[in-house]
DNA sequence: GTGTGTGCAAAAGGTTTGCAAGAAA
DNA sequence: TTTCTTGCAAACCTTTTGCACACAC
């Protein structure tokens, strides 16, 4: 449990104002033990029933796009017609259930590393991440 | 270079009936000797490119999903805006690139074998694909 | 005071839907 | 004739934008 301070200092290090809003999304986002796989919508509801408060919606998806930029913040490909976010940042990969649409963490250490025996010229890979679509069996 | 009737007798096997529009898209989809990564957009600008005509969205969204669910066609999985689809409908890697927002086909045999070391119970994994992301050096 | 951040409403962009007209069986 | 398909426009949903006001420093 990070206390607001340590929020603050999160934010100001990072170039960040720690407004009232960032902060409440702070600790909305972080203060929690496991893995947090949301939507933007997700998110909305989480504030207003939790903290029982609102932040406008531009707001909720400036401050998401700057806690990406930051790396507290993982947007993850799955193909839906919204964007996923994680707050596991680190490298890792996911089980996506195709029979309750849900995201699940795969921790690096469970899959092998993974080569890549080719590349395109002038591009450099900035992540390589693995789906695992599962269904009932 | 497939016939007009080959899509037909296609279509009717898979209980599609085989209209003009429907065969059109074959001609613009399968008629190629390269894999072809689209979304709709893409789609829609080589039929009047290509075959000089014009088809409505709508029919372009439903002939779209209605082969994706026949199996002619893959959703890929991209965090993105809109959806992308593939012509390679094999289970193979893709590298998306980010400065271009282009998806390009990984060979199955340029990426290791992906060893899984954790399951689900009750779920069976019915995919394990690779999204490289790249950008300009 | 200066520069950022917030909130609102409007706009944008991709996708879906309802329905009447048209084509296939 | 019956059923499926098409096309259009409107609706929908997520995301972005412009701008005035408020807040952090």
């Amino acid at each position: 449990m990070l206390k607001n301070n340590e929020f603050i200092d999160k934010l100001r290090s990072s170039g960040l104002r720690p407004t009232r809003q960032r902060l409440k999304l702070c600790k909305v986002l972080f203060n929690r033990s496991t893995t947090f796989h949301f939507t933007i919508n997700d998110l909305k509801k989480q504030i207003s029933e939790k903290l029982n408060e609102k932040i406008s919606l531009a707001t909720i998806y400036n401050t998401v796009h700057a806690f990406k930029k930051k790396g507290y913040l993982k947007e993850i490909s799955v193909n839906s017609d919204k964007s996923y976010f994680d707050t596991n940042t680190k490298i890792h990969h996911h089980f996506f259930d195709n029979s309750t649409k849900e995201l699940i963490d795969i921790n690096e250490n469970q899959v092998e590393k993974i080569k890549i025996n080719t590349s395109l010229p002038g591009k450099k890979i900035t992540s390589v991440e693995v789906l695992v679509k599962v269904e009932n069996k």
